[in-house]
DNA sequence: GTCTATACGACGATAGAC
DNA sequence: GTCTATCGTCGTATAGAC
């Protein structure tokens, strides 16, 4: 692999697992066995030029996983638990996170950089936009099909922060097991 | 005020807003208008141990606030939506976030230092324990009760990231007009 | 209990050789 | 395109006067 991708790849992980602040540039450089002149030849602004080409890999890697999740599988019902299933078993091999989450970055970034606020921003919206289009799909109105959708990805990336704190993966099960009721909010 | 009281409560504003390492002690003292010399005697170990002080600090905050209105609403839906309002019209009026939340403390700290993780941890315990109180005064079963007090922490947390990234308070919003949804979830 | 002055390390970033 | 060496800044933390 080249550099410049390989950079990306383990500084996304660092960045999902500690936060931006918290990983130092050398830290990322030392993952990738390289030194300060490849990443500055490569993102000449530094290491939040690096975030944001993270973001935006991050947010093609999860629309293609995503979308491949739900075009398998008939239902949203259906998807979701399969996508959660798959979440709380990295949670639980690993011990840390990967994949879909960056909740790190966001609450720590959002209120400080405008382009990486703008960059996660894109990333929620697709993210809802995938469960949005099979929602309606099944059935639902264009409005509830949207409610519906992002109260999965709140619940999802809040059950995400109480697995954190509480170093279980109770909280994702929970939400998996609730995701019938969550998904029952048809207008009877 | 004494001093350290002061500390505490500037600084709790400011880890709120932009995380932990996004704030430098020096910005904090320069909201108190004190100096380096008051921080070391009240806080000896330094900044994490004011976090810390915060976070038991927003624990008490938020506990008798949630409970006063708990106590002044007949009902989970009606308290529940009392007190988004309250978080919505806060955020429209101050243009960041104050109260409830600490998610960017959580998201930034939980994996890097431990006590940190144990305070914010109970934390949400504290405001999951008031959901489920509620509820089990209601008839929710003891499981029920405890599931949906986890989906009302989670997706509240999750929308008031969704509102930063998006600069908006229509997350919110969305999920307080789910909320009777939510509260549907009655085994039927 | 609070001040000033300072130490010391880590950080992100740059310059120039190869 | 990647290396080494170095810079300047800012971070937290300390020491000692008052």
């Amino acid at each position: 692999m080249d550099t410049k991708s390989l950079m990306i790849e383990k500084a996304t992980l660092l960045f999902q697992q500690k936060g931006y602040k918290s990983v130092g540039v050398s830290e990322i450089l030392k993952a990738c066995d390289v030194t300060k002149g490849a990443l500055y030849h490569h993102f000449p602004n530094g290491k939040e030029e690096l975030l944001i080409a993270c973001l935006k890999s991050l947010k093609e890697a999860i629309t293609i996983d995503m979308e491949d999740i739900f075009k398998k599988h008939s239902s949203t019902q259906e998807a979701t638990q399969f996508m959660l299933n798959k979440l709380i078993h990295n949670l639980e091999t690993e011990g840390k996170l990967t994949g879909y989450t960056f909740s790190s970055i966001v609450s720590e970034m959002a209120t400080v950089s405008e382009p990486v606020r703008q960059a996660c921003n894109s990333l929620y919206e697709n993210i809802q936009t995938i469960y949005y289009t099979k929602l309606a799909t099944e059935g639902f109105s264009n409005e509830l099909a949207s409610d519906i959708a992002l109260l999965m990805t709140t619940s999802i990336e809040g059950a995400i922060m109480l697995c954190q704190t509480q170093r279980s993966t109770a909280p994702l099960k929970t939400i998996a097991k609730l995701l019938p009721t969550i998904l029952k909010g048809r207008t009877s």
